[in-house]
DNA sequence: GATGAATGAGTCTTCATTCAT
DNA sequence: CATGAATGAAGACTCATTCAT
């Protein structure tokens, strides 16, 4: 890796970690260049301003999604699976990109969403594309039938989006928990079985 | 109403929806003002700093929670309801509140999450309001056995909270549907629905 | 005068002597306030930034010019002049102007041509004015028949303003002599003399 | 030539356009490297600072006018012409130096006088220079009666540099007519039509 | 010789807050 | 009570210069 490459690494990642712990107004360039051990000047090199580094953070969240949830089930295996097994093969996914790491998962889920101006379509694309999975999952269960025809895709999506979100926040933001990992495999269960059967 | 609280009021309504517009950072004491149409000077004769309105305004959130879900049914019409209506009943009244004011909305659910600093306790205050309702009742349908014994009742509140609050979101801060308040009915039922049943 | 008047002249005051003497890009906002004994933020109270100060000094001057360039020989008076008197008195007018305030002519001769961007379009428009009225004195010579029909007006008058700025700043601006005020006459008289008959 | 010289050269060519168009203050090195293709340090291997660099073409300007400007008539030749031949010699010698090179007599005339600071001295040089010969030919004059006795030298050579700045100005940096070589002649005739018997 | 990543002193600008009227 | 002119601490950003490679 370059030095070049290797600095604005060091600089996003600081970042990451100061924006989600501080927030984006309350996170300082001095801050950024303290943490870092760099220069005021070199930021600059590498980012037009501190929106531009907030903004890149949340273009690789949305690359590391499209890296991280592209496992996808072969057609032999996903015939092979219930339909319950695949909704929690899906909410696992989701959950395990949350879970792994603290930063980001609130910066997504606690810091952007009510920061605004520039941030609001880049955040708004990032939810976009985590309710669409479930949106077209939805489709998918419709077509085969084990989905109700008449439900609103629209609103279950957010539905189902917004529990998940809440449950990954607290789960894997809030507390800190380092079991997360761990536990992983015992929350989709939770999340998978509250969403196919309810609480009743 | 004193020409006092007639101006302190008009502070407060002009800075929701300011702060619900545009955030708390990016709404300038300036904005306020030019709004409100009052002197600069004004704004500290009733508020200590620009933290305070929105603490303020937090504070009246708050409050306006405590009237707006105050009236429960009585001992006679809680017997008279299924599990499901009484469900039912909760999650109307909690939309309903979502849906009555969009900037209220928007500043609790969107706004002021990510904020920390001195706004941490307060959103986490009004956070724990509405998630305590949702365990209080999760016990009561325990003790009734319409609800696992070993339901994660930590668990399961945010799942509902999160889906409840996305759902108020997108249905009355973000679109700002004018029909919100006619919806308010079949928004609740099919939120009820989904947490008593789910999906398949 | 109100205070805001006041307190706006104060900064301009300032600000002019300092664009004169230490150029504009020379010149930081903390030494305009530092004379001008004002807090910082004074400044953007008034002035959008630095540059709309000095854009507000050459607006000024723009208007000081149509002030003191006003007064015009009434139809009676033209009548009784000779060609040389008229050139004369149009002469010493100018010189006036640029002998009257030894910053504003600094600024206009010597500072501004060369700053480029959006100085550009405020400072040609000064220099327009004023080789405009030597145009315009040109054709009125030229229709009375005691200039030369065959005379190139543009370069003429482009001929005539070098010569008279170049003279007004080197008498006015540069030398700073107090005597300059009582000079005007004389030299009025030679510029005069120069431009009517040449050097020979 | 060099490698090393060629470099050199080369930073100058671009800092000398670049300086033209956009002025002193307003072009950055990085806007030199960039143009000139060069990289960021090598600059400081030819130039103590970016000051240097515009110090450099200004003394380079100087000796161009030297050379441009050495070729005098002969003592015969001089015998030969008139007061009036000799004045459009020099004129039209001026000119043509300030015809020659766009860029260079813009920073001359427009964008060096201004700037102050250690400039004020380099570029007083050049100047001086310029109306030091104009003076001594008002001297020669004197002497061999063409001009009047009285005449204050000082004023008169300030006057002629005004004009003869002025439109060297006009019509070869601002203009940058394509055909100014051309019309050196003409321009040159004229000039010294005003400055021999002004404009009655 | 050439390079370009790193630097930080220097400036502008913002904006919440104060206070005399 | 209301005002708005004045304030200055705080923070973002620039850009000439350096220096290790």
């Amino acid at each position: 890796m370059s030095r070049a490459v290797e600095t604005k690494n060091n600089i996003l990642e600081h970042a990451k970690r100061l924006y989600s712990q501080t927030g984006y107004f309350d996170t300082q360039i001095s801050d950024i260049i303290r943490e870092a051990k760099i220069g005021r000047g070199t930021v600059y090199q590498y980012f037009k301003n501190k929106e531009d580094i907030f903004l890149s953070l949340l273009e690789i969240f949305y690359k590391e999604w499209e890296q991280e949830s592209s496992i996808t089930p072969s057609l032999e295996e996903l015939a092979a699976m219930t339909e319950k097994d695949y909704l929690n093969h899906r909410i696992q996914q989701t959950l395990a990109y949350f879970a792994k790491d603290t930063d980001r998962t609130n910066i997504i889920l606690r810091i952007s969403p009510g920061l605004g101006g520039d941030f609001e379509s880049s955040i708004k694309k990032i939810e976009k594309r985590l309710t669409n999975i479930i949106t077209n999952d939805l489709k998918f269960g419709i077509r085969n039938g084990h989905i109700d025809k008449e439900t609103d895709l629209d609103f279950t999506a957010n539905f189902i989006a917004g529990a998940l979100f809440r449950v990954s926040y607290f789960y894997f933001a809030r507390n800190k928990r380092q079991k997360a990992a761990r536990d992983l495999d015992v929350i989709a269960k939770k999340v998978t079985a509250l969403i196919s059967s309810g609480i009743f």
